[in-house]
DNA sequence: GCAAATTAATGATTTATTCAAG
DNA sequence: CTTGAATAAATCATTAATTTGC
């Protein structure tokens, strides 16, 4: 069931919105800015991270361990064991979706070990949770079973109190999360050797991404 | 076979994470500063419509839930009939889901009738989309029934063409969307009387929102 | 011992649901 | 009851591990 798919294609928007270089940075649920207040709401993006350095790694070259920062063409984050080793223990310790406070400050913390954005910290969590959810339910579901590999049986050691913990503490069943958004200039010129496609979007690409 | 992981535990964070008292404003999916120019990736955001109008509301004594904060000033978007009107001309001129750039300039454009931000268009468009298609799925299978109310019997006049033609330009299948993400200060004076709890969130609030 | 080919993980988006303000 | 806002589930797309052929 799915099956979406598309057509589309005339009604030219004509220039509604003309069309500048920037790149908005936009959505990221946010407060609100509220009564008073209303007056900047100064943003400050987090290149701070952004270093330059990235020589253009080639592959391997340097294994494992030092993965260091990121990427070098700059693809997708890439976390170091740091990273990823203080947001476990955050995801240990009960965080399941911060917000945005928590991820600025996670973000910071994270910068230290290695580039890294806001989003990929709201990623992170976002797929660590869910995918903790399924393996769950997965294990779950196999215990009447004969599991066979994977060992979904707990070990029994002192460990499994952990897990429960883990299980007792679920994330939210719902809350209503506060983000803020706002735009950023975004860089057009991408070069990525990937899909470079969608060009035709001059003024109002309708169709965004053809892809 | 991964694993990364790490017995972490050790490296002490130590202070992790002081905290501040901005609020940022993540979470914008962007392009990737890729290669190059990592250099800044200027933002700006949108405040620009934020006109501190909408009178300092209550909240009503708090009732119930309200779960964040929020603004007291003013709570959700609340779309002119001329706002409305340019999205749906858009939404049949065939946009689905804009992406940054789009948004932007939509949102600068319908400034101009009242106060809007980019999160507004963008879920905007999401819900439209998703409620057309429940709209459209209803129909089709109320067709050989009894329909009762809400009218789902397309009243076959001209206008059918039209709905025909929405179908036809269904959205988009998956595209990689490019968002970019920042943050931004976030009012903490929030005050907002409704559910202060969770504050044993001092340095870092495993429990975000209890709620 | 390497590097192309394959597979497992997992980062990033999109779609589906749900909640709740008005 | 309409619909703005937010979260969760489903997907897609890359990258890191592994495996395999020389």
């Amino acid at each position: 069931m799915k099956v979406h798919q598309l057509g589309r294609g005339f009604w030219e928007q004509e220039p509604l919105l003309s069309l500048g270089c920037k790149r908005l940075r936009p959505l990221a649920p946010k407060l609100h800015s509220n009564s008073t207040d209303t007056t900047t709401v100064s943003s400050f993006d987090l290149k701070t991270f952004i270093r330059p350095d990235c020589g253009p790694r080639k592959l391997d070259a340097n294994r494992h361990s030092p993965p260091v920062e990121t990427h070098p063409g700059g693809t997708r984050w890439n976390p170091t064991q740091e990273q990823i080793g203080i947001l476990e223990m955050l995801y240990r310790g009960g965080m399941r979706t911060p917000n945005a406070q928590q991820i600025e400050q996670i973000t910071e913390q994270l910068g230290k070990y290695g580039k890294i954005e806001g989003k990929n910290v709201f990623y992170w969590f976002q797929n660590h949770k869910a995918r903790e959810r399924q393996k769950q339910k997965r294990n779950s579901l196999g215990l009447g079973h004969c599991p066979r590999n994977t060992a979904p049986i707990t070990p029994i050691t002192l460990d499994t109190r952990v897990e429960i913990i883990m299980e007792r503490e679920e994330d939210s069943p719902y809350k209503r999360k506060c983000r803020s958004w706002s735009f950023e200039e975004e860089e057009m010129s991408r070069s990525s050797s990937k899909e470079v496609e969608n060009r035709t979007l001059e003024l109002f690409p309708l169709h965004p991404e053809s892809r």
